[in-house]
DNA sequence: TCTTCCTGTCGATGTCCTCCACGTGTGCAC
DNA sequence: GTGCACACGTGGAGGACATCGACAGGAAGA
């Protein structure tokens, strides 16, 4: 990928809104060109969307943890992020080598959902849960550096 | 917070480029009302800011973990965040209750870049790390339901 | 050299953002 | 009830921006 192809994504990491205008300004291209490169990136997936930065705690979701999952017998099919898909609070998936076999990030309101949400986890996938709290975040989805 | 501020939200972490007229329909407000309402929700923090979402194969770093990192000295000050906030392969970082103190989540192109990274991350912040490999992302920061 | 492809600039058009003036409903003091 | 303040909505006007097409220049290969 190219040197500025990265300078816009970096810049759209930081403000995923700028104008085309501006991206042009900052990279040293017309609009027209940045407007052309972005729809490229677009095309070939290395941008997939645009998001909104959300404070979490702001919309009654306080409460973040990570949750390593483990398969409670080894022979079963290894489908637990469908069977997951469902379930709102999880908010990121990932398959993971080592003793467990996914770790999934999780946001509630209160301890209580947690719990909730554990059992229901842990009935629809048929899985053992380990938990780890998050006391607090000094920094989340950084942008990269140019 | 209002139900209407949830469904703005939740529109706009699935698209958010998505326009104040579009927002409108689909809420069910005028044009000027939603702008008045995200304008709002930035003000109070709801919305801390916009974002471009990105394949990370794409743009040259394919390799995720999560290292776990426990300070030698427990004694020692516990500024972790800080010492390792130049550090740009450290997409985020969590304050976690447990045997650890706290989860990063690093980004990488190559193993090699993996090792050196856990290198300069023990010396500069002067922890134990245990590292997990991420081998596959079924879904990552997912967007709230309405 | 000529062709082709890629990537850029420039200009025109329609859409959207942005702001301002104004209307409406609610709660409160008088 | 009346008057007022306030929060929140609508609608319109203007300027900025996105979007598209036509065209220019440079690089690589025949």
């Amino acid at each position: 990928m190219e040197d500025i192809d990265r300078k816009i994504v970096a810049l759209l990491m930081r403000d995923g809104r700028m104008s085309y205008t501006d991206l042009g300004k900052s990279t040293g291209l017309s609009t027209s060109a940045v407007h052309q490169r972005v729809r490229r990136l677009e095309e070939r997936g290395v941008i997939r969307g645009y998001s909104v930065v959300v404070d979490h705690e702001a919309v009654g979701l306080p409460l973040t943890a990570f949750i390593s999952i483990k398969p409670i017998d080894p022979s079963q099919a290894d489908d637990s992020p469908d069977r997951l898909a469902g379930v709102p609070e999880i908010e990121a998936c990932y398959s993971v080598a080592g003793d467990e076999s996914y770790i999934l990030k999780v946001r509630v309101g209160r301890p209580a959902d947690l719990e909730d949400l554990l059992a229901r986890i842990r009935s629809s996938a048929n899985v053992t849960t380990r938990t780890t709290i998050v006391l607090s975040t000094p920094y989340e989805n950084r942008p990269m550096t140019a």
